[in-house]
DNA sequence: CTCAAAATGTTGCATTTGCAACATATATAT
DNA sequence: ATATATATGTTGCAAATGCAACATTTTGAG
C-alpha cells in the first residue's frame, strides 16, 4: 500500500501509517470500473479515502433525476459527515468510475482520541483538517460563481480565477460539457453564450484552450 | 469570559480552555457594531471566533457590487482558509452587525501540535473539525439548491429541507429579501413565484409562515 | 407617538435561458 | 478499420428571469 502520495498521511512514514491502521478500524476494498463503491441513503458515518483510481458521487432524487455531485482521484476523502447534506433523504451513492481502492475510515475514530493514544493520531487529525478546509475552499468558490446571475457572469468569474492561476491564457481543466454541469447551465445554452463572448472580444477559444482578453 | 457556550470548547473547561490561550497565541478584542472586524483582502491566516455579538462577511468586487457572504453569531468560526477563496482578489471584510467580541487564533498553532503538547489540544481540533464539518455541509446544501434550474425548484426543494426538519408548517428563518438573495434570486422575481406556488396549491404562505402542501 | 428606513408585494417589458432537435467531430472499443 | 458512444456546435421557440418603477406595510430609532 503506498500512502506516499496521500495528503492524508503527508508527515506520516508509511510504517507508522500501517500501524496506525488499526487505531481507525481502516478497511480496505478494491472496485471495478462501474461497481458501487458505497450507498449513503441511509445514515452513514464512514469517511472514505481514494487510495488509486477515480469515483463519482452521483445524486438520484424522487424523480430519477440524476446529478453528478463531486468528483474523486488519488488522495480526495468523501462521506455524508463531510461534504453533503442529505435532508432531501435522496439516494446518495458513489461509482467507481475506473477500477480503484478505497479505504474506509470511521468517522468518530476520527474525532476521538484513540485509547492508546498513538502519537500520530493527531498529525493525522490536522491533514484531514486541511484536506476539509480545502474543499470548503472549493465548495465556496462555486458559490461565488453560482450566485452570478447570468451565464456570461459566471463564465467570466470563473476564467477570471483559472487566469489569476495560470495567466491570462490557460486550458479549462475539464470537458466544454462538465463545465456547463459545474456552472449548473444548460450546455447548448452555454456554448452558444460562449461564441458571444468571442464575438464580443471578451475570449479566444479553441478546444479547451482559452485566452482572456479583458483586464480582470 | 465564558468558554460554555461556545461549541469550540466542548469538552474542555473553562480554567484549561484560559490556560490554552497562550498555546494558541489567542488575542480578545472587542468591536463596535459597525466598525472592521478584519480586512481579508490581502492573505490572512487567522482564524476568528464570535464570542458573542453578531458580524457579517461582505465581498466587494472590483464593481463595487456588494454581497453578504455569510452571517456570524456566538460560537461561530470564520477565516480566509476556512470558508471562502478570494481567488477574485476583491475586497473581502468582517464587519460587527452589533457590539461584540472576537476571540482570534492563528491558524498554523491549530494545525501544528504544540510544543508543550497540552493535553488539550488535540480535542480542540477535533472540535474544529466538527465546525468545519458543519459548515461544508451547509455550504454544499446552498450548492444543491443553486443548482437547480428554475426559482420555484429552489424553494421547493429548500422548502423540503426545512420541511423535514421542522414538519410540513414552519417559519422561515430568514425575511424573504434575505431568501432571495440565498437562493440568488431576484427579489421580485422570487415573490412572484411564491404567489404563482400559492395559485397552484404548492404553499400557503402568511408573512415567514409556510406550509408546504406537496408531500415532498 | 412620529417619522424615516427597510421590507414586502405587484406588474410590464426586454433579456436570458432551458429545451428540443439537429449536424458534426472526436474518442473508445472490438 | 469500423462501429458505437460521447462530446461539441447551432438554432428556433417558449418559458423564466432580471430589472425598473411603483404602492403599501412593517420595523426601528428618537
Amino acid at each position: 500500500m503506498d500512502f506516499s502520495k496521500i495528503d492524508l498521511f503527508e508527515g506520516i512514514s508509511g510504517e507508522d501509517a500501517e500501524r496506525m491502521m488499526s487505531c481507525f478500524g481502516a478497511s480496505f476494498r478494491k472496485f471495478r470500473a462501474g461497481s458501487e463503491v458505497c450507498d449513503y441513503s441511509g445514515s452513514g458515518d464512514d469517511v472514505g479515502i481514494m487510495m488509486s483510481g477515480d469515483a463519482v458521487m452521483i445524486r438520484t432524487d424522487e424523480d430519477g433525476e440524476i446529478a453528478v455531485m463531486e468528483l474523486f482521484s488519488d488522495g480526495d476523502i468523501f462521506g455524508e459527515v463531510l461534504a453533503f447534506s442529505n435532508d432531501a433523504g435522496d439516494s446518495v451513492k458513489v461509482v467507481a468510475e475506473s477500477d480503484c481502492e478505497v479505504m474506509f475510515i470511521k468517522y468518530a475514530a476520527i474525532t476521538k482520541r484513540c485509547e492508546r493514544a498513538c502519537e500520530h493520531h493527531s498529525r493525522l487529525v490536522s491533514n484531514m483538517f486541511g484536506l476539509i478546509a480545502k474543499k470548503t475552499l472549493s465548495l465556496s468558490r462555486r458559490i461565488e460563481i453560482l450566485s452570478k446571475k447570468t451565464t456570461r457572469e459566471k463564465l467570466m468569474y470563473y476564467f477570471g480565477i483559472l487566469a489569476k492561476n495560470y495567466g491570462s491564457e490557460f486550458d479549462l481543466p475539464m470537458s466544454v460539457t462538465r463545465l456547463a454541469a459545474y456552472i449548473c447551465a444548460d450546455r447548448s445554452a452555454m456554448t452558444r453564450e460562449l461564441s458571444r463572448m468571442q464575438a464580443d472580444g471578451l475570449i479566444e477559444m479553441e478546444k479547451r484552450r482559452v485566452r482572456l482578453k479583458k483586464a480582470v
